[in-house]
DNA sequence: CGTGTTATTGACCAACATCAAACTTAGTGG
DNA sequence: CCACTAAGTTTGATGTTGGTCAATAACACG
């Protein structure tokens, strides 16, 4: 019933359309709250958690370490969403999960979930939908990893950072927060730190984004769009949380 | 209850564990056969569609292409396995669905599905979970694609068919069907070509593989998979299905 | 046999990696 | 409020993986 459950559901409401015995059977989950610093794992590679982890404040990311000392970023985290739901499933962790800000997370027992799922077929959809956007989204940076200019990569993850954060109000105008090393950006990307450093200085040089101190505003959205090839179907947002302006519900506003 | 199903139940089998429920659920679904060539799009991009699609014969996969002309693959499918079964709550497909080979197909309408989910929570959970490891699985190709050479990719590529293969009966010793071209070899992989031939001569010089007429035969798995710094566990099989030889149930075998 | 697809080879090239150093910024403690 | 430090950013020089182009060789199939 606190902020915490609501921005769940604010996230969710992004993606499906809620009835009121939903938000009944999310506001019922019990959460158990933890603040964070930045770098810190919440979940690790191998580990097999008993609960799931809901982002409330701040940034995390879902990483793997590979043989030969790299790091793969899979995803960003945004508040509202549980990063390792898939867990709730696949029992032992083939990834970690870490945060990149300091924040804070509320753990949600599977038990938790599993009852308002076995009770619910909708409350099931939302969650199974939830967990099949987060694939789609896997799908599109595998498709940018593997078939896109560095350029096409970067402006491609500004796109989607900035359309999965706008409507959750966690941007105003063109501008959001978004407080990533260029290190965590070539982590995510398949680039170096070197090469991302000067991908962001062409962008800037395009007036495309103005990038510094962790705030970054996009200057021309549909220009970086048509550069990124960014479409942005594979978020499968509803129209009401795609559209600029549509979407402003009150509390925890964009201010 | 043809022989269709029970692919599928193979399949499903290989990653849970099933009742007696849950298989005649999934021996009452209604299946629409269809055979089909090779190269030939079972689902396409901006599709709406209203059934899902089992592979009963042959290969298949999901693929985007890219504005610049390029495609990248981002999945390989073999039969019992329901590639786009994602289409059951993200309506719009973001990739198409195509064939390698020539093959079966059986569709399943949508409704059909969502009837014998709502009805057992036991059967929600198999397909939520192979849809999870659907996404485990590109968030192992992201990995590669970012942050492996291409020598790695190629061989983690190998292992990965081979384990996913196996418990499905579909390989005999070391060797398996892989009637798969260099350049779709390539377009998953995020390579061309040509650099794909130059690898695949390397591991055969090496001794890892013998790869001729679509057949591709693993000479030394060991070796192999620590080149490919594979580790199984993301593929989420039962201990069953990863054991070479602890799983040969009768039925379809692999002669 | 002929024809189209796939595999292979060679020459050349570009995007991006690596290494190393300098510079900036944000915190921190005095 | 300033010096100090560590983290992050920027720059330059150089190297390498893997891309591109183009031609040839092997097959597969009707």
């Amino acid at each position: 019933m606190g902020q915490e459950h609501q921005r769940l559901i604010r996230k969710l409401e992004t993606i499906a359309r809620l009835t009121d015995a939903d938000r009944q059977a999310f506001n019922g989950l019990p959460l158990r709250i933890r603040a964070f610093e930045a770098d810190t794992d919440l979940v690790r590679d191998g580990d097999k958690p008993s609960e799931c982890c809901l982002l409330v404040e701040g940034l995390a990311c879902r990483y793997k370490l590979l043989g030969h000392g790299g790091r793969q970023i899979m995803s960003f985290h945004v508040p509202g969403e549980i990063p390792d739901l898939q867990s709730l499933h696949l029992r032992v962790m083939d990834h970690s999960l870490g945060t990149l800000t300091r924040g804070v997370a509320a753990y949600i027992p599977h038990e938790a979930v599993g009852r308002i799922t076995e009770r619910s077929a909708s409350v099931t959809a939302v969650l199974w939908r939830e967990s099949l956007i987060d694939a789609a989204i896997f799908r599109e940076w595998l498709a940018g990893i593997g078939r896109r200019t560095a350029h096409q990569r970067v402006a491609h993850l500004i796109c989607e950072f900035f359309l999965r954060m706008r409507p959750l109000g966690l941007t105003r105008d063109g501008t959001m927060d978004l407080p990533i090393t260029q290190a965590e950006f070539g982590d995510a990307l398949g680039l170096s730190t070197v090469h991302v450093n000067r991908v962001l200085q062409d962008l800037r040089a395009e007036e495309l984004i103005t990038y510094k101190g962790g705030q970054l505003r996009i200057d021309d959205l549909a220009r970086i769009q048509r550069l990124a090839d960014f479409d942005p179907t594979y978020l499968h947002l509803l129209p009401d949380a795609l559209e600029p302006d549509a979407f402003r519900p009150e509390g925890l506003a964009s201010r």
